[in-house]
RNA sequence: GCGGGCAUAGCUCAGUUGGUUAGAGCGCCAGAUUGUGGCCCUGGAGGCCGUGAGUUCGAUUCUCUCUGCCCGCCCCA
């Protein structure tokens, strides 16, 4: 017995249609927006990932599927879907087509972690990026998008924006964040310490209830916007209030993706665990530039399906059943059963939805099967029904039959 | 990477203070007039009681190891 690999899930068939579901309507809502498809590879140049992500993130540093192919090129599972659709964007020239270029993807991602409610290693996400169009408008676009996908999903979340601003206001507000702390340095837990080097925005979102208690007068970040990051905010904070989205500001944001620059989100549902955040994204436009493109605004978002599915169950928000079969043609020996099969290979050329028997099971075990598939129809074709070119048509729900001919069947079905 | 919990039928779980053939419910298959579903009834299939070792006359039960799963931290979607 060989078992599925850990932090991997199987969506089995049974089930198939709730991912249907999320992803049939991540579509619609996609193209509401204007927004076209795009299909990177599920694995790309380690570097790409180094150099996107960000060398010192966890995703770099401790979580990613990298790998050497027979070609001695290293090679890395794609832990997110941004970077990606980034190189495919340089590498296509989309600069130089029409702009802004929406997109949106659904892919697997990779990232070796410890498995969890709403973590696995391999996960799926809904990605949308908007390249080109740097005013605060898109952004409040983008966040609306994921706004409406999570409405029409039934989802109940919350909205937490902030503005981490541009590599400027930022360094101004990394020295002053290290001022705040040196003094409370022993005080702190020991990753914050570390955070205190390499990364001084981090310390804000620290769980620690020491850190906790003197990061909560620490400067906000908000206070060191330079003044085109400010009204950046600013418009985006006009904007999701004409669009009538509810949020909340939350200075504690930062992401853990060096890419990110001024908006930053986050859709954080209070139904599930600790995985709460559903969705979450930000404006990043230096990536483009570090990737080696032009220099080009954009943002984006990625919304995991898992984590949206989990909060849907437990929240039960009902999704739409598969369909069922139009009807279910029963045959009682073996000719009935070559006739059944040979009509419904003829209905099913109309479109019907149509299933027969292939266990070759009584015409009463037929029945429960029919039942069991949902079946709104039961076709009976016995010895008299063979010779009269006709099948006994039960309707399952009233339990009511009729005589219908085999020529007649198509027809009489197409509107069932 | 750190901490806690749990591994018995396809699923959800009982159980054995260590003792011959390990149980229930659901699900699956079949039967109850060999031409007709749902409800009820009856029967059946299906478990080396997660792995390896130890203690013991004897382990599914006690101890340890490993593995897996779940939950939390970290991080993130």
């Amino acid at each position: 017995m060989i078992n599925i690999p850990k932090g991997t899930k199987d969506v089995l068939p049974s089930d198939a249609y709730k991912w249907q579901y999320v992803e049939g309507t991540a579509r619609e809502i996609a193209k509401l927006f204007n927004l076209k498809e795009i299909r990177t590879p599920v694995f790309e140049h380690t570097e790409l990932f180094q150099r996107g992500v960000g060398d010192t993130t966890d995703i770099v540093t401790k979580e990613m599927y990298t790998f050497k192919d027979k070609g001695d090129r290293s090679i890395t599972l794609k832990p997110e879907g941004t970077a990606g659709a980034v190189r495919s964007f340089i590498e296509n020239g989309m600069a130089s087509s029409v702009l802004p270029a929406k997109m949106y993807y659904i892919t697997p991602a990779f990232r070796y972690e410890r498995p969890q409610a709403g973590r696995l290693r391999e996960f799926h996400q809904f990605g949308v990026e908007i390249f080109g169009a740097k005013g605060a408008q898109t952004d409040a676009e983008a966040i609306l998008m994921a706004d409406t996908l999570l409405k029409k999903l039934g989802l109940n979340v919350k909205l937490y924006v902030n503005s981490i601003g541009c590599p400027t206001c930022r360094a101004a507000y990394n020295k002053a964040l290290k001022e705040f702390f040196a003094p409370h340095l022993d005080g702190l837990c020991y990753d914050c310490k570390t955070r205190f080097e390499k990364n001084p925005l981090r310390l804000l979102d620290c769980k620690e209830d020491a850190c906790k208690k003197i990061n909560a007068s620490a400067p906000s970040i908000l206070q060191y916007l330079c003044p085109e990051c400010e009204a950046h905010f600013e418009e985006l904070k006009y904007c999701l209030t004409s669009a009538r989205i509810d949020y909340e500001i939350d200075p504690r944001i930062v992401r853990g993706l060096d890419y990110y620059t001024r908006s930053v989100f986050e859709f954080v549902s209070t139904s599930i665990g600790a995985q709460g955040t559903v969705c979450a994204g930000g404006r990043y436009d230096g990536l483009i530039e570090e990737l080696g493109g032009n220099p080009m605004p954009a943002v984006g978002f990625a919304a995991g399906i898992e984590r949206l599915l989990i909060v849907m169950d437990q929240t039960g928000v009902e999704i739409p059943a598969p369909a069922v079969p139009t009807v279910y043609i029963a045959g009682m020996d073996a000719d009935c059963r070559k006739k059944a099969f040979e009509l419904a290979a003829a209905l099913r050329k109309n479109g019907l939805f149509v299933e027969i028997d292939h266990m070759e099971r009584s015409v009463k075990a037929q029945f429960k099967y029919a039942d069991k598939l949902g079946a709104k129809y039961v076709a009976v074709i016995g010895g008299n029904e063979l010779a009269e070119g006709k099948a006994n048509v039960k309707c399952m729900a009233t339990g009511e039959s009729e005589s219908v001919a085999f020529a007649d069947m198509a027809a009489y079905f197409q509107h069932k």
